[in-house]
DNA sequence: TGTTTTGTACAGTTTTTACTGTATAAACAG
DNA sequence: CTGTTTATACAGTAAAAACTGTACAAAACA
């Protein structure tokens, strides 16, 4: 690991310890974010290593296989907490963290709860739009009625859900969240 | 399922129809819940059904094995999704969706954040105060400092981050989130 | 009390996902 | 252009998760 060869092995050994805690901690709690427990890890690893990390160095951190590597670390990629840099002279790719985790959660969650969003709410106004047909054409079935009404007194409930969430994702990608609940306190 | 019997059953195949892709477009995003797709289909079908439901009704109609019903439906009483209710007579347990999607969401969240928050958090402080007595034992060592500089400050906006994520969360055992982001607007 | 019904623990099976090693395509240096 | 290095596609294997059927314990009823 970087520059921790200048310092002591009792003072390193102190150093790992603390953040290998930390990294455990990451790996553990990283299904939250879909990811399994050892791209977790991976994850941490990369968040204590001051330099951008090629796939050899990870490989051989986490004693792990190559394709490995490669895959996990397209999976951070693709969820933005991993960036991919450049440096000249290395023709290795190179990676290393996004540091702005306010960031980085916002990405994460705009991601999925858009998704499921846009798939949710489709379904649902295509249902609304074919029972309120249904409802058009038989008036006066009193029984049809009834069941119809219920279906989209539900539907409709979900839809406003979905309007909310629309908007909460909203101030989430134009950071206005962060006048809401604001990152410091004063 | 219910009262579907009063009605003709073109007008029924209309219904479930337009119920079947909600319902299905509800299994195949429930994995943000971190929830299997069939679990996701059970409560979707919970959804629709107009009165509570027992193993026994889920197994057919989900024709799946009521012990899978029964894991499946704890999991979604766990995740507060879905209540057990009572109803005299009945010596089965009965189950109902939540029907405060609002609620579903935030409880969810609230949970699955606040458990990773404290883990997280409760390590980066651990660590935090050890890397802070190496720092102090050795206040001349310019290497060991450079590096424990680097790693304490990582930790601190960890923690800020993490402080802003226990206020959002907040927010939404509060439902103060509501007040930030109107459940409708004006 | 004994009898019946209901939910779940548990062990076994199937399906899915994670991971590895090899083979190959793409990128680069000379 | 040729030779070398690097990332990834792919097929196979190992590990994990989902699901089932049986067997049993708890609860409800008579």
């Amino acid at each position: 690991m970087e520059q921790l060869n200048n310092i002591s092995s009792e003072q390193e050994l102190i150093i790992q310890k603390a953040r290998k805690r930390i990294i455990e901690s990451m790996g553990k709690n990283m299904e939250l974010y879909g990811i399994t427990q050892s791209i977790g890890h991976l994850y941490g690893l990369l968040f204590f290593q001051n330099k951008p990390m090629t796939l050899d160095e990870m490989r051989e951190a986490m004693e792990m296989s190559k394709t490995s590597m490669s895959t996990g670390v397209r999976t951070l990629v693709d969820l933005k907490m991993v960036n991919k840099v450049w440096e000249k002279g290395s023709r290795k790719d190179l990676y290393e963290v996004e540091m702005d985790w306010f960031q980085t959660f916002s990405d994460y969650f705009s991601l999925k709860w858009r998704k499921a969003l846009e798939i949710n709410l489709s379904s649902l106004r295509k249902s609304k739009v074919e029972l309120n047909q249904l409802s058009q054409q038989y008036p006066d079935d009193t029984a049809l009625q009834g069941i119809l009404q219920t279906d989209i007194n539900k539907i409709d409930e979900a839809i406003r859900y979905y309007k909310w969430l629309d908007r909460l994702i909203d101030s989430f990608e134009t950071e206005e969240i962060f006048n809401l609940v604001p990152k410091d306190l004063p």
